[in-house]
This record gives structure tokens, C-alpha cells and sequence, in this order.
DNA sequence: TATGAATGAGTGTTCATTCAT
DNA sequence: TATGAATGAACACTCATTCAT
């Protein structure tokens, strides 16, 4: 029952956004009354929390993952975290776009810690443009902290208009990105 | 006190979002009535509505100032727009997150209406990109779609983190991302 | 002005009731502006008493020509009075309505009045059925306060559904009515 | 406590009109919250549209009783029908005044539900009448459809004045009515 | 004679939450 | 484990009325 309203709410909250969906809709969807919801969730926010907190989790190990793999140089290591951050918003485009939108709903305190885990996926992407200018791979005279903004937010953006069931997968998106990124469109 | 009631309210739609900045928010940091307010604006949405246009209206000026003029190249353009979008960012800060963020709680029709301007800025941007292809001034293996979407995730996410009082003016910015965007960081 | 303020209320008056038409209503209708209305009506009460003051002021004037004329009996002032009503809402539909529906929405002073003139309406219909009997044109075994009220009640429903470009004429309808009274309907 | 509100409020709509009653008097009534309301009523609209569901449901059962007796010839149907008509004005004296009232503050869909209930009556009557004319009870030179509107008029009108506590009883105002509709005032 | 800005009390309605059962 | 009745604070919005100009 935990995870069946955990997932109607993801649903309800991506269509009609966290604020327009009261309780009432979520159990009214299951069938169930708000004493059910109130049994299993503290409260609404905390709720929310919840999947931040999982899409979170997830991102993280699965950055983890790329960090600490030493077979890969360090070009490899950003064409792995782009596809990985792509391939989530394509996999779970619902999760995706209840995350990146209603981040501002959970208080203060929430907020700063999701904020912190979010950190932890940019200054992933930042130490590793960082080690790819001191091994050589990558030019020293751009800034890589605004670098891994700008690939970040290519790839966060497209929660906006991608479409698993578009023209281009993920991997090609990925593949695109990562070409311009290395090599740029200029000819 | 009609302007001031639009200012004031973008101001508090940015600290506490759309749906959590109530009427009496508003006129209450104004010491006037609601009746105020609803004497000047025929509802929340609407005025709402009105910030949704005039940002929209001041990007697209801008961008069509850019691209009639016949004196840049296609890889100045892209440069131009990049400015443009990240200036308007950095100058319009509060504008631009209430913008970006609040998109959402437009009603169909407005929403519909929006989303066909911010489509006349990414049209705007692929267009170019095509352009520069064909001129041969851009790599013609890289999909422009693609390539134009994954520009202006690049700025439009700068509304996130881009910090005026910061390291870096929406120039310097500018200059990189272009720079990345053209020769990419590979070394 | 006042005229036209006077008119076009009674006729957002009929069309959506006292309560559910607002100041802002009439003065749209007008082209001008609230400050306008209250330089002519003090109140939007006063308005709605007036409209009854005048409906009233007719009828009593209207009943006294038939009640203090000589050369009719009293079946032919039954007639005259039944008619008379039937008339008045047929040509006055409009005024008829609000006056009928919207007496509630005076205050109690107002009512008071207004009640009181309604009252000399069926005191002189009851003094004509006693007068009537007395004479012997009339059955003196029915009572005639309730004689009054039942043939009040047939006229004034009447504005529930008299319709001008309806197939009977007032005068038609009244013929019929004073017919059925005089002779009832069995054979 | 459905049933609770359900008599308060139509106590209130009868004293100050539906428009004049708010949500806040009923429930200060009975001594709840508005939530409680809204827990058991979905609107204050579907509140009134029941109260005249009820009282034209009960009416219409007793119509038919009526219409379909056999026993009865259609001088006595017209009988019933009028003292059914005043018994329930009488006896239910609240709640037809509401429903007399208060039908302009549905909405247009409700409204014609009613108003169709409201039509089976009048054609329930106009149908004995014209039945009466064919079987040579009633006179074949007044119209049926107006006979039956001025009968309907008088005891309609009757929820105005009818007071239970008053000299004549239901019974006998609908006896002396009968006698005026069947055989006229006329000595 | 008319405007237009402003008020302030009120309206119907929503909803997260509580709690006895 | 789940219900359902109830709360209470909030919300967007309306409107008759006032008044300086």
C-alpha cells in the first residue's frame, strides 16, 4: 500500500504538479481513504522528501559507480555521467520531472539537504573536468566549474522536451552532446 | 501602483513560489486591500500571465534584432544569442526564475500560448545552427535539433545557480560557454 | 441618467436577480461609472424600493379609478380589477418580475411599506366581493377573504408565465379567469 | 448531521433567502465548522437543488396517486389536486417557500430539471381538466390550458399568506376554492 | 456631474491534518 | 490496518460603498 501510494502520487504530482494534487486525489485514485494516506506518510512534504530523496540516492550511487572506476580516462568518465544523467530523465521521466519541479516545496531544511546531494552530482562532474585538464585531456584555459554548469544544465534541461518515444534514444542524445562538448561544432 | 503591485509580486513569487504567495502576501507588503489589487488585475493568474509575456516579449525583440542582422556570421549569432539569453538571466534575475519556475501554474490556453513564444526562441537558435551548417561554418555530423536544445539547456539552467554578485559577469559566462560550444574542451 | 440607471437595472434585475447583479453590472450596461450610480441612488436597496414604490404607486392609482367608479357593479369591478392586474404584468412583464421576486431583498422598514400598499391591493378586491354580496350578485356562503386571495393568487402567478407573444391576450386571459369566477367551470 | 444541516439550512433560506444565508450561518447553527458542510454537501448549490428535488419528488408521488384513482371522477381529481397542492403548503410550509423562491439560484442545467418537474403538475392538471370537458363534467368553452394555470395560481399563490395557525385550515381553503372553481361566485 | 482609486467585510470553497473507532 | 467524521486556517475572489478630485 506504502509504495502503491508512493507511486500514484508521483503520477499525480507530475501531471498536475505537487501543489494542485491534494491528499483526496491520491486516495481517491487507490480507493482508499486520507486516513490510509496519514497511516503510512507523516505528511505530505514528507512524502515529497521521499522521492527526492530516492531519485537522489540513485543518481549518486550510479555517479559513484563512474567516479571510481579507473578503467576509465577522464573524457570517458564525462561521456559515462552525461549518458547516466540523460538515461535517468528517460527511464524515469516522471520521477525526473516531479524532482527537478517541485524541489521548492519541501521546507527549508529539506531543501538544503537535497540541495547538498545535488551538490555532490555537480562537483562530481567538476573534479573530474578538473582532473582531465591536469592529466592533459582537456584544455586548462576554461573554467571547470562553469564548464560542468554548462554540461549540466544541457543535460538537466532536457527533462524539459525529452521524449523516450522521440526521434533520438538517449544514448543518442548523449553521444551528440558528448561529441560537441569534446570536440565543438565548429568545423 | 499597478506596476507596483507587478514588481512587488514577482519579488514574492521568486522567495516563495506561485502557489505559496497568497493575495494578502502581495498587498499586505504594499499596505493596501485586496480590493487593490483586483482593481488592477482581473486575477492571480492573469497577473501571472502578464510577467509570463512581458519576458517573453523582451527575449524575442532581442533575438529578432539579433538574427536580422546581416552584418554577423552564423557562429557570432550563436554568440550573440547565448549573451542574450544568460544577460537577461543575470539583469532580470528575479524575472527570469519566476519565469522559468512558475510556467506551470498558467492555465491551458496561456500555457499553450507561451510555450509557441519560448518555441520561437529555440527555433530561433536551430535556425541558426542549420544556417551555419550550411555554410559550411559548422560540422555538418551533428544534429542541429539536438545541438540547439542541448545550447540552451546550457543557459536557460543558469537561472538555477547564476549569481550576479559572483566570480563571473554573464560575459565572461558567455565567453566560455561559446567557446566550449565551438571547439569543444578536448585539448 | 437616473432614468437610465433605473431601467437598465430592472432589466438586469429580471434577467439575473437582485442579489447576482452587481453595481459594476449596471454601470457597464451604461458605459459609466460606479461614482455615477451614487450620485443618483444613494443605496442599492433605495434603487430596489423605488423600482417597488413605482410598480405600486400605479396599481393603487389604477384600482382607485375602478373602485370609486359609480357606473359599474361589482361582478363588472371583479372584471375591471382582474383585467387591470393581468394587464400590468403583461405590459410591465419586466417590472412585474423584479417587483414579485425581489420584494425579499428590502430591509424590514421598506418591506414593511411596500407590504402595507400590497395589502390595499387585496382589501380592495375583498371589499368588492362583500360589496357583491351584500348586493346579492355574489354566493354569500364563500368566504370572500379567501374568494380574494384565490383570485389574487390565479392574477399574480400569472407572472410566472404570461407571455406577450404567447397565444392569449391579457384581455383573453382575463375574460377566461373572470368567467371560471363567476360561473366556475363545471357545466 | 447530513440531515442536521439539511433542516438548518432550509429554516435559513426561508428567513433570509438563499443568497442572504451564508455557509458560516448555517454551520454557526449548528455549532461545526465549514469543512463540515463541505463533507457532507458538495456546494451550497447542490444543497438547495436537493431541497427542491425532495419537495418536488413528494408532490409528484402524490400526483400520481391522484391522477391514477379510478374511484375517482374528475371533478373530485380537481379536488384532490388542489387540497394536495395547499396541504403540502401547509404542512411543509418552510420548505415550499423555499422551493417557490429560491428556484432562480440553480444553475441553468438544475433549473430545467425543475422547472420539467414543475411542468408534470401543470400538465397533470391541465390533463383532468381536458378529460373533464371530453366526459361533459366541465364546460367545453374555457380553455383547459388557462382554467388549469388560474387554478394552480391560486393555491400556489396561497404559500404568501396560507398560515397554519390561522383561521381557515388547508381542508377547508380548499373546499371553498373547489366550490368557486366549480360553480363561480355568481348567485 | 462624473471619475477612479481604494476599502473592508464577506463569500463559497479547499485541504492538510487529526483522531476516535 | 483502515475508516470517516470533523476541524480550522487559508484561499481567490466579489462587491457595496466612500471620497478626493
Amino acid at each position: 500500500m506504502k509504495q502503491k501510494i508512493y507511486e500514484t502520487s508521483i503520477a499525480l504530482f507530475e501531471k498536475a504538479g505537487f501543489s494542485n494534487t491534494s491528499i483526496q486525489d491520491i486516495v481517491n485514485c487507490l480507493g482508499v481513504t486520507k486516513g490510509t494516506f496519514y497511516y503510512y506518510f507523516q505528511s505530505k512534504e514528507q512524502l515529497l522528501m521521499n522521492i527526492h530523496l530516492d531519485y537522489m540516492e540513485r543518481l549518486l550511487t550510479q555517479q559513484h559507480e563512474i567516479l571510481r572506476n579507473e578503467t576509465l580516462d577522464n573524457r570517458a568518465k564525462v561521456y559515462e555521467l552525461v549518458y547516466m544523467l540523460l538515461r535517468n530523465i528517460e527511464t524515469q521521466g516522471t520521477n525526473a520531472r516531479v524532482f527537478f519541479r517541485e524541489m521548492r516545496h519541501l521546507n527549508k531544511e529539506n531543501l538544503e539537504f537535497i540541495k547538498g546531494k545535488r551538490d555532490q552530482i555537480r562537483t562530481g562532474m567538476t573534479d573530474v573536468i578538473k582532473a582531465g585538464i591536469k592529466e592533459g585531456e582537456f584544455r586548462k584555459d576554461l573554467n571547470p566549474e562553469i564548464v560542468a554548469l554548462g554540461i549540466l544544465g544541457a543535460c538537466n534541461w532536457s527533462y524539459n522536451w525529452f521524449n523516450p518515444e522521440g526521434e533520438f534514444s538517449d544514448q543518442e542524445v548523449a553521444r551528440i552532446y558528448i561529441d560537441m562538448i569534446l570536440h565543438g561544432i565548429e568545423t
